[in-house]
DNA sequence: AGCACGCCGACT
DNA sequence: GTCGGCGTGCTC
């Protein structure tokens, strides 16, 4: 018997399988889908069991494979069916997107592949009456007495109750035996059953979701509305069924509350499934899904790919969020592969957000998406009243940072002991540091950007790449002591508050101060219970949170994310400060929320003020017709990257005469620019936009340029399908 | 990806 | 005369 491995090294050159020999030992273990080590060159190596077959003949004396990884990790058909959907959507090498289906901790680097946890046990080996004459017999030894005597009266003790020199020798004795059973690191109890009174929206949006077809709904329901309450009853309903469901969320340790009313309801029967937990705990999660003891995965885009059966509804919450799309290597998007997913179960997949991205919406008007709407608040709390302040006025105040009237509402919340939560798009201290006598700035020596200045640590660090330089007074071109910051981030906005108002107490959550694990939990419990007065942070405060006593939220600069250079930042502010703007007013006491702005005109921001996604999405959609993009039209992103300046730039030429020369007319081929991030780590890159509505020829030419770039050392060929920047 | 083999330049 | 540069090609 013969089996064909993909080998683990992600490189294009041996993108295709090896044959190898099936020892008698594996014969009876050894399936498709299994990981297997296995001599390659010079070295012994993971690989990946595609096929196995009787019969094989070539002029190679073939090895054998070594061993199986892990016997109970075995991609099923339909995983296997989705890898190589992955793979062929996203052009990348079999092995990676087999990687990516496998929790990632079983990419074993090195040799421990048994990630089990277990409790052990103590039992007596002998019948009763010999453990007693054992205990006659040696009346002096009172510690193993003791522990003899344990064992009797309760049969299985957990080892770790006694001390090991006293183990040993009743184990040398023959006396006790040990056994062990496995653990999971996480276990939760269900505390509740209780079900919500639905409203009369949410009742209507549950009772419109069929389980047995595939079709995909829109759950477009504002903040508030109780998108969680409908998806825990589908999903209730689901289980009853017997089957499964994945529901996917954006990023989950800032989700933990819901995740936490799923274990409440759901208890053992939910696991979860994202890349902060450790590797112990992601292969217990794994397993426990693989065993088919639980019914409910909850996860970040990964889970998508977690290998539950008979799975009967899929659920994707706040499916317009960016980090459904992975940006590295397997480009792919979560809700193609729910589609998949969905299309091979016959099931249904329900996408919800209080804003859906303009691609969803316009499928859900076409009727593509059957449309379920949500448009009021559950209970008595109402949607914030939203204020915009216009800070060109401000400035002429000298209100740099915070404009008067949200400086006063600040203080106002804080005298009725309410919580405040501020909004700043940008970490550090300022964006850029100049010297005002000669004009030089702080840029990366490896990227094409301007340096942060982070205070605590006074240095200079690039967003991209992480360089770091220490900041000195003087500048270094002209040695002049005449450097000054300009732009405004967290860390300089928490300075700022706790000078202009020093009785509050604020707490900041950036990616500076969550870098390690739990923080973000502990920050967001320290906030709930109220040990801070003002929470301040990037958008990470945004999604998810519910916090009762918040009651005003504040923008710092609307503009920080409205001027990206990108057409997707209207749709992106939108649905950022529509989020943030939610976290006002969960309770009883009304909240309200301001925003800070040069752009008080803008018309996004005019839209968010409103709660009015409809006459945004209008406007929106007006735009990207005028200009062709999506969801007008689809978008590849064809990028060359090379140390070589000329090479690359040479060859994003060939690439747009070929691309030219082979796609339709229809296509539209933009380009060659630099990329939007032209210099990082010392790459430079260049890139090809294509528009297109249909193009036959456009799935092989983008695979025949991958091919030709294939071997190329020097150059590097990265596609992106559907990019989400530009 | 890693490693070996192979063919030309600057050195003890 | 050798050491070593990295270009090319193979790995079941």
């Amino acid at each position: 018997m013969y089996a064909e491995v993909l080998i683990e090294y992600s490189a294009k050159a041996i993108d295709k399988t090896f044959t190898y020999l099936i020892p008698d030992s594996l014969k009876n273990d050894l399936q498709v889908g299994m990981k297997v080590l296995v001599p390659f060159g010079s070295k012994i190596i993971n690989g990946f069991v595609t096929n196995i077959k009787d019969e094989y003949t070539s002029e190679y004396e073939l090895k054998a494979i070594n061993s199986i990884v892990d016997k109970y990790l075995v991609l099923n058909d339909e995983m296997l069916k989705l890898g190589a959907y992955l793979q062929s959507m996203t052009l990348c090498t079999k092995i990676a997107a087999y990687q990516t289906m496998l929790p990632s901790s079983l990419k074993v680097k090195e040799q421990k592949n048994n990630y089990s946890k277990y409790l052990i046990y103590l039992e007596l080996n002998q019948d009763e009456l010999t453990i007693n004459e054992y205990i006659v017999s040696h009346p002096n030894r009172k510690k193993q007495i003791e522990a003899l005597n344990i064992l009797l009266k309760d049969h299985k003790v957990l080892k770790s109750s006694f001390s090991p020199n006293i183990i040993k020798s009743l184990k040398e004795e023959d006396l006790i035996k040990e056994t062990k059973e496995q653990i999971y690191r996480l276990n939760n109890q269900k505390v509740t059953e209780e079900k919500k009174l639905l409203s009369s929206d949410q009742q209507k949006a549950l009772n419109s979701i069929l389980f047995n077809e595939e079709k995909t709904y829109l759950l477009h329901g504002v903040t508030g509305s109780g998108k969680t309450e409908v998806y825990m009853q589908l999903i209730e309903k689901v289980v009853k069924m017997n089957k499964t469901a994945i529901m996917l969320v954006p990023e989950i340790s800032l989700t933990t509350q819901i995740i936490n009313n799923f274990y409440a309801r759901f208890g053992q029967d939910v696991a979860i499934f994202h890349s902060a937990l450790s590797d112990g705990e992601k292969y217990d999660e794994y397993l426990k899904i693989l065993r088919g003891e639980v019914h409910i995965v909850i996860g970040t885009r990964s889970a998508i790919f977690t290998p539950l059966k008979n799975i009967g509804i899929i659920i994707i919450d706040e499916e317009h969020s960016d980090t459904y799309k992975q940006d590295s290597n397997p480009r792919y998007h979560a809700i193609d592969m729910a589609k998949f997913r969905c299309h091979y179960h016959h099931i249904p997949l329900v996408l919800g957000s209080a804003t859906p991205s303009l691609e969803t919406m316009a499928r859900a008007k076409k009727g593509v998406y059957e449309y379920l709407s949500m448009p009021k608040r559950i209970g008595k709390s109402v949607l914030p009243k939203v204020t915009i302040i216009d800070m060109t006025e401000e400035m002429k105040k000298r209100n740099v940072i915070l404009s008067s009237s949200l400086k006063d509402k600040i203080i106002d919340r804080l005298i009725k002991k309410e919580q405040v939560i501020l909004l700043l798009n940008r970490r550090g201290y300022s964006t850029i540091i100049t010297c005002k006598s000669c004009g030089y700035t702080f840029k990366c020596p490896h990227c094409d950007i301007t340096l942060t200045y982070h205070k605590s640590s006074n240095n200079l660090r690039c967003h991209y790449c992480g360089y770091t330089v220490f900041k000195g007074d003087t500048c270094p071109e002209c040695h002049e002591k005449s450097l000054a910051d300009y732009g405004l981030g967290t860390e300089k906005l928490e300075q700022e508050i706790n000078k202009l108002i020093p009785s509050a107490k604020t707490i900041r959550m950036d990616a500076d101060t969550t870098r390690n694990k739990g923080s973000h939990e502990d920050i967001i419990n320290r906030f709930k219970k109220h040990e801070y007065d003002i929470l301040l942070g990037t958008q990470m405060i945004s999604k998810g949170l519910n916090f009762p006593l918040v009651t005003l939220v504040g923008v710092i600069n609307a503009d920080a994310t409205l001027n990206i250079p990108d057409f997707r930042s209207g749709e992106r502010t939108f649905a950022l400060l529509s989020q943030v703007a939610g976290r006002a007013g969960r309770s009883e006491i009304p909240g309200e929320v301001i925003i800070q702005t040069m752009n008080p005109d803008n018309y996004t921001l005019k839209c968010v003020a409103n709660h009015d996604y409809e006459k945004f999405y209008k406007y929106e959609m007006e735009n990207r017709h005028k200009l062709d993009y999506p969801p007008y039209y689809y978008l590849t992103s064809i990028k060359i990257a090379s140390k070589d300046y000329e090479l690359a730039s040479k060859e994003i030429t060939k690439v747009k005469n070929y691309l030219t020369s082979k796609l339709s007319k229809t296509s539209i081929i933009l380009g060659p620019t630099t990329a939007s991030m032209f210099k990082i780590n010392n790459i430079y890159r260049f890139q090809i936009i294509i528009k297109y509505k249909q193009d036959p020829n456009l799935f092989n030419t983008l695979k025949e340029l991958d091919e030709i770039y294939m071997s190329n050392l020097k150059v590097n060929i990265e596609i992106d399908n559907n990019p989400l920047q530009v």
